[in-house]
DNA sequence: TTTTGTAACTAACAACTGTTAGTTAGAGTA
DNA sequence: TACTCTAACTAACAGTTGTTAGTTACAAAA
């Protein structure tokens, strides 16, 4: 691991407890043991940190997505795809993706703006998915963008609870959230 | 409206945009025409902007918990009323909804140790709603914890995109919600 | 041996932070 | 008239902020 990288870990770690705004650059060094100044050997800006962690994740978010959309798999295969990769990006680190999840609105133009429409990207496939479903296409039109947003609540609820080292792993995991968010909660799991 | 009464709402829209660190006294006084000496005459510090935000909605929410668990209605109605309450309340004022959701890790302690053991109460109690329902108990234990954090996420979300002057009323949103919280996304609305 | 790259340092900058002390102007009440 | 309340003010405090300039130590490459 770079040295670079030590700070970003550092970094978003504390971001994670403290919030971007927060945590400044003499918390992260002294969390390292070093001087703020000795930061700027490795690191632009403070900003970069953020930036760098919330459009890494955003990227693989849309890759994922695209991969998906331009599948010929049918709408049901789509969805379960969907969940399972969505959720795949955002266990394998729950700190970066708690800080992208949560800090991304203090990024400053013109990335906050590239930030949201890559946000609004990623919702129109989810609704394209849904919407591809001829078992599911009678909800009306206005309805999808709530559905849309309830089901990346829930997907990104996870970070919340979710252990890696705990008892479920991520099979299990996505199956009882296609479950839930396709069944709902009456159905018997 | 008091003078304080104005501070607390000019306040909470600054910390809905720029978060609770990232909003000063200066910008909270110069977005009201003063000095932010001047906010001193009025309130006695900065958190005590967030915390009175914060435990205000934490006990509106605990309050309408109660009531629902103490009442004699049968689990299918507790979990509507529960969802009803819960989206009357968070919709009432979605500014300040806002902070409550996302700010309330900046309190000091005691009050976040409070904080958090109120949510805590919140979701026990949503859980045993839940948990009463029997066509419902066959859920693993271990899996009570992620349905909760579900379905608090989803009726949570409300908060980014509904409008309350939109073509949407309440009435209508807490049966949407409803309906796909029970029955999941498949069926037919 | 000389050069280059990495990684740290000290010192300082201008701006901003929450908050306090002490004061002033005006309006309502005794 | 004298007093009190409300709501603002100026000035200042001690500390923190992100960042820059310039320097040093050491290891690897030329």
């Amino acid at each position: 691991m770079t040295r670079k990288e030590e700070i970003f870990l550092t970094s978003i770690k504390l971001m994670k407890a403290k919030g971007y705004v927060g945590t400044s650059m003499r918390d992260i060094a002294s969390s390292m043991s070093i001087e703020a100044a000795s930061l700027y050997n490795h690191i632009r800006n403070k900003e970069d940190i953020l930036r760098e962690n919330c459009f890494n994740l955003a990227a693989r978010f849309i890759d994922s997505l695209n991969e998906i959309l331009s599948s010929g798999d049918d709408s049901e295969v789509k969805l379960k795809n969907f969940i399972r990769n969505h959720i795949e990006i955002l266990v394998e680190d729950l700190e970066a993706s708690h800080v992208f999840l949560f800090e991304w609105k203090h990024l400053s133009e013109p990335h906050y703006g590239r930030f949201l429409s890559m946000r609004d990207e990623y919702e129109r496939g989810l609704k394209k998915i849904l919407k591809d479903d001829e078992e599911n296409n009678s909800f009306e039109n206005r309805l999808y963008r709530m559905v849309v947003i309830n089901v990346l609540a829930s997907l990104n609820a996870t970070e919340q609870w979710y252990n890696k080292d705990g008892e479920m792993d991520i099979d299990e995991l996505c199956d009882h959230l296609t479950n839930i968010l396709v069944k709902g909660i009456k159905e018997k799991i």
